[in-house]
RNA sequence: CGGGACGUGGCGCAGUCUGGUAGCGCACUACACUGGGGGUGUAGGGGCCGUAGGUUCGAAUCCUAUCGUCCCGACCA
């Protein structure tokens, strides 16, 4: 359908880049804030973040955690005990070292030197160190566990290569903190952990994934196993839009976290640790946008439904308004998703068909325009976000009857949501291809000029230390990566792909963000 | 952090090579027309050309530094 006129100027299909950075701002969800990596996250985009965040919390809460909240400074020494969480942040800090500016004589102001912290203090990229001190503070006994925490933060990481919502120096986001008495029950947390972001994931975001462990080389620092749940965007390429690790004893010995148990033993605690960033909102862009910008799920919509009238700064206006209110009223009293509608009237002055797409590319599930025709015979315009055009290459515009419409949004709304999944899912399973074996195949495969080349499910005899690295070398020349070990995968049944050893497990391997 | 490109009204760009104090489209404001679709016309408002130094009688334009952005690479829960 050439002849459709966009609500962007880049497709998806010109420049997957140039069309991500054009829905966020074409959408207004975000803009550069002049500072490094660093974003101003605007209405409709923190909108959908405080969605997340409060279905996510839900879930969260439902699972027995409770939130607290600890310091965004962590002093060096306590960031310095454990060495692997050391060495994978070391180099991407901020670190505080003066609490005073002065002025330099130059009209400058510059950190007073007379001013310097006796210890730096780091800007927190991740808060294991700091929680586990106080982690090692609140438990004593077996009693105290599981201790189950959460916290929702801002986090720190001095990236080289910054994206929009992907990697930002600066992002918000939960991390969950939890010890317990032994290692059986802190990896059945870690699991379930999870699977709750599974749930989040392709529930709340209508975001498909796949859940499993990442291989070694690709844990978390300071974590004995990493798990992630992996989203497949429209260029292919892999998305981690969650993580979920198991830390043994690492930061339990660091920071001397121990229980006594039963016997009066002293035990170590076995703790975890998992987050899910505004990163999800990159996946949301990737995964359901399209080449009008962007489509978002109704359950994560800061606005469900957007009543625009077609006002014409004439005396008829009021009685267009006063039966737009009518629909409004009508629509605030329905409920979706077991949560009251949320409902925009927007009367500003200016046209509704210019307004329009200012939604659309936002991206509002449902736009209701209502203009004097409609109200003369007692119906309003419908347009649905996610089946926007007609055959005929227009807006395909429902006409469903003013008293009835409130009433129909509820089950529409869901139908969205559901699509919306569909798609992303046959999508997403069009994309992976199980029928590799060889390298050559598997080189072929991702050489030639395959405009979206997918993933690809291979088995492998699972290396570690050395033999590891080797076959991440041969990834890497095909700009390719392990996302992970699926749960739940069939059997393996030939040789691994990359040393011709039997297989023990089958992975995913694609290109990643 | 290496290589490349770039930074000019809100957005997208021209002007930079060949110095002579800024222009286009969209958006915006006002009025009029139009009126079921992102409309038309007329008239306007808004920029010390990222920032700081330097060269020059004179700098968006030349030189230096610096900050930021994008692409490629390295790195990366």
């Amino acid at each position: 359908m050439s002849n459709i006129r966009h609500a962007l100027s880049v497709k998806r299909s010109d420049d997957f880049a140039k069309w991500y950075q054009e829905v966020i701002s074409a959408a207004d969800m975000a803009e550069e804030s002049g500072v490094r990596g660093c974003m101003v996250i605007k209405p409709w985009g923190y909108g959908i973040w405080e969605r997340i965040q409060r279905l996510l919390d839900e879930r969260i809460k439902e699972t027995g955690h409770d939130n607290c909240y600890f310091p965004i400074f962590i002093p060096l020494s306590n960031f310095e005990r454990e060495a692997e969480h050391v060495d994978g942040f070391a180099k991407e800090m901020a670190v505080v070292t003066h609490h005073r500016l002065i002025a330099d004589g130059k009209g400058k102001l510059v950190p007073d030197p007379q001013a310097k912290l006796e210890e730096p203090l780091v800007v927190r990229p991740t808060s294991e160190t700091i929680i586990g001190d106080a982690m090692a503070r609140w438990i004593q006994s077996w009693r105290d566990l599981p201790l189950l925490t959460n916290q929702w933060a801002n986090v720190v990481r001095w990236e080289m290569r910054t994206r929009m919502f992907l990697r930002t120096s600066e992002f918000l986001w939960q991390e969950g903190h939890t010890a317990h008495a032994d290692q059986a029950e802190a990896k059945e947390h870690t699991l379930r952990m999870l699977e709750v972001y599974r749930a989040c994931a392709e529930e709340d975001l209508a975001m498909p994934v796949i859940a499993g462990e990442k291989p070694e080389n690709e844990r978390f620092p300071g974590a004995v196993e990493t798990w992630s749940i992996e989203a497949m965007m429209q260029d292919g390429k892999a998305l981690q839009a969650g993580t979920s690790h198991y830390l043994g004893t690492n930061f339990s010995e660091a920071a001397n976290i121990r229980f006594q148990d039963k016997d009066g033993a002293q035990q170590l605690c076995h703790t975890t640790s998992w987050g899910v960033s505004t990163r999800m909102i990159g996946g949301v862009i990737m995964t359901h946008g399209d080449d009008d910008g962007l489509r978002v799920p109704p359950t994560i919509a800061p606005y469900q439904v957007v009543i625009l009238p077609m006002l014409r700064d004439k005396p008829e206006d009021e009685a267009l308004l006063s039966y737009c209110e009518d629909i409004k009223t009508a629509l605030k009293t329905e409920t979706a998703f077991g949560e009251k509608l949320r409902v925009m009237l927007d009367k500003k002055p200016g046209k509704a068909a210019a307004k329009r797409w200012d939604y659309v590319r936002k991206g509002a599930p449902v736009i209701i325009e209502v203009g004097g025709r409609d109200m003369d015979n007692g119906v309003v315009s419908l347009l649905r976000r996610d089946a926007l055009w007609a055959e005929n290459g227009k807006p395909d515009f429902h006409s469903p009857g003013k008293d009835a419409v409130a009433q129909s949004i509820p089950d529409l709304l869901a139908e969205i949501q559901n699509a919306l999944f569909e798609q992303a899912r046959a999508r997403r399973d069009a994309n992976i291809r199980t029928d590799i074996t060889e390298m050559n195949q598997l080189s072929e495969h991702f050489d030639s000029k395959h405009v979206h080349p997918g993933w690809v499910e291979v088995q492998w005899c699972k290396p570690t230390g050395d033999e590891l690295e080797k076959v991440v070398e041969q990834l890497k020349e095909l700009k390719l990566t392990v996302r992970n070990v699926p749960i739940g995968a069939a059997p393996v049944d030939s040789a691994c792909i990359f040393t011709g050893k039997p297989a023990v497990e089958r992975i995913y391997v694609a290109k990643a963000y």
